[in-house]
DNA sequence: AGGTGGACCCGAACGC
DNA sequence: TGCGTTCGGGTCCACC
């Protein structure tokens, strides 16, 4: 699943190979992709742009126009993208679109359930966009422990409920999540309001080593996720509790356990991170077979 | 207003 | 073997 650190590793190859080139032919196959905008105007409105720099934003890819414009891409759960430096047809069902560059070269955008989305903004347009949908950017300098605090403070959600929020956090998917909190011995299932500064703290650290760590593996490949040059990435290898229900955890080789937060699959380490106090909630009981401390 | 659950997709895994 | 069913996950939206 693409998550903040896919999203800039698939930026980081994409930028040199973009950057100072012209979109010289644009082709849109799925009215899913720019919806509710017309697949074919998007693409020829983006015929003759040439980029200026490409970025990202949470989990937002931003391709820059030197016009001012911007093409933001959104990869959601199996979008993906890659480069043919000849110029190759892509032979392939789950193509969704295709720019050909003024160097010749094809970058497809693939995509097997669809749920990408093209969105194409104008000058002056992309702050106010991004402002009402994201929050702070974890490996920002502005984001701080303090800041992290005061945007859990009196949400009762679980906390990982709360960090998987993208006005709370930008880019934080479900992956990354469970690896934070178990790099700061934090329940997902903890009241997000209910942490203690040094808790915050931790998580803090433990969001952001999460992402750094993803970054320099370059994403996490299970199914679907390539950079553009159709490598894999490795982050995979260095789960610590995603994906991982039975294993033993690193720290205390305690199995890990698998529970639901919020509909979504939860990996954490029952022995590191400390449950909930006081009444076990629903999603809770289910593991609450296991022995417990309090008896 | 914050929280929750369903819809959107479709391949893979699962169950019989 | 083959088929139907369930699952998952980011975001938006309806509803409480």
């Amino acid at each position: 699943m693409p998550e903040l650190p896919e999203v800039e590793s698939v930026r980081r190859q994409l930028a040199p190979l973009l950057e100072g080139r012209r979109f010289e032919r644009v082709e849109v196959a799925d009215p899913r992709l720019t919806r509710p905008e017309d697949p074919a105007a998007v693409a020829r409105s983006l015929e003759g742009e040439r980029v200026g720099e490409v970025g990202r934003r949470g989990k937002y890819l931003i391709v820059r126009f030197e016009s001012g414009r911007a093409l933001l891409i959104h990869l959601r759960m199996t979008g993906s993208l890659r480069v043919a430096h000849g110029g190759t047809p892509a032979d392939d069902p789950y193509t969704r679109a295709v720019v050909r560059l003024d160097d010749g070269s094809d970058v497809a955008y693939r995509d097997i359930r669809r749920f990408g989305t093209w969105a194409v903004l104008e000058r002056g347009e992309e702050d106010a966009y991004l402002a009402s949908r994201l929050g702070a950017e974890p490996l920002g300098r502005r984001f701080t422990g303090a800041q992290l605090g005061a945007r859990l403070a009196k949400r009762r959600a679980p906390v990982k409920s709360a960090i998987l929020d993208q006005r709370t956090l930008a880019g934080v998917g479900n992956i990354y999540a469970d690896e934070g909190l178990w790099y700061a011995r934090v329940h997902p299932l903890r009241e997000a309001g209910s942490l203690d500064e040094g808790e915050v703290a931790a998580l803090h650290r433990g969001i952001r080593r999460a992402l750094e760590r993803g970054i320099e593996r370059q994403g996490s490949t299970l199914r679907d996720y390539r950079l553009p040059d159709g490598e894999s990435g490795t982050m995979q290898h260095e789960f610590k509790v995603y994906g991982r229900e039975g294993e033993p955890c690193d720290r205390c080789a305690t199995p890990i356990e698998k529970i639901r937060v919020g509909g979504r699959g939860t990996w954490y380490c029952p022995s590191c991170q400390e449950p909930p106090a006081g009444p076990v909630s629903q999603a809770a009981s289910s593991s609450s077979r296991r022995p417990s401390r309090s008896s």
